[in-house]
DNA sequence: ATTCTTACA
DNA sequence: TGTAAGGA
């Protein structure tokens, strides 16, 4: 309905917005726009007579602030973090980083089916107790009768197991351990980012460059982390598997 | 008529 | 944060 005039505003990188289609991109309420301006927190729109217009600085932005009051950040409290990189001329880069540092680390189609055929896929072998602890762990949400599974690949593995006659309960012991592993592998690799590459002063006393820095640091060590594990999780497996080898042809004799 | 602001609950 | 009323 309101597609711009292709061309210019767009490929130039200034696509504009009003009101609605920023708070919409954005997912924020259209009256909190005028809310956050008044409390310093987005710049005020370029007006031309009635109508204002909003950049993807301001969507940005919006998402930002949005993410920031998700964390439990106060108004007042995301202002002064806002004044404080805006005085480092930092804001930029900041918001770079954040896309830097989010960027991928999901790449996985959702898999979503209806009841019934989760129930044709799971068989007799999934009680609702199942379906409340795999929600516990993210796996799969279901929302009215459809249900969507996150990870296509641990669907997958899921399935696979129990075809191999894993029962279900116990599958979802072995997500459940693995999931607080990794969460604890991933705390581990943040806190060593945070402490050597970000530093104790965290991001509001950073200039332009060392935000910039930091973008590249974590491009450069984002598959790093992955590798580790992978590399650490294949020894592992080739010596367990060697030993349990080792033992069943003992006990074979 | 539409878009945005003001003001109040 | 929702919304009724009014300015442009």
């Amino acid at each position: 309905m309101s597609s711009e005039v292709a061309g210019d505003a767009v490929a130039a990188g200034g696509a504009r917005y009003r009101r609605e289609e920023v708070a919409r991109a954005a997912g924020v309420k259209v009256r909190n726009l005028r809310y956050y301006q008044e409390r310093g927190l987005l710049p005020p729109p370029r007006r031309e007579g009635r109508i204002a217009w909003y950049s993807d600085d301001h969507l940005a932005r919006l998402r930002l602030i949005d993410d920031l009051l998700g964390r439990g950040y106060t108004v007042n409290g995301i202002a002064e973090l806002l004044t404080a990189w805006e005085q480092g001329g930092g804001i930029a880069q900041l918001l770079g980083l954040r896309r830097e540092m989010t960027r991928d680390w999901v790449q996985e189609e959702p898999v979503t089916m209806g009841l019934a055929e989760l129930r044709e896929l799971f068989g007799p072998a999934a009680t609702s107790q199942d379906t409340r602890r795999a929600a516990a762990l993210e796996y799969v949400r279901v929302d009215g009768d459809t249900v969507t599974f996150p990870s296509r690949r641990l669907l997958e593995a899921t399935l696979t197991l129990l075809r191999q006659g894993v029962p279900l309960a116990e599958i979802l012991d072995a997500g459940g351990f693995v999931h607080a592993q990794a969460a604890a592998l991933a705390d581990r690799f943040v806190a060593l980012f945070r402490r050597h590459v970000i530093g104790p002063e965290g991001l509001e006393q950073l200039s332009a460059t060392q935000l910039d820095h930091i973008a590249e640091a974590a491009a450069a060590l984002r598959p790093v982390a992955g590798e580790v594990v992978a590399a650490e999780f294949a020894r592992a497996m080739a010596r367990r598997v060697e030993a349990e080898v080792a033992a069943l042809l003992r006990t074979e004799q």
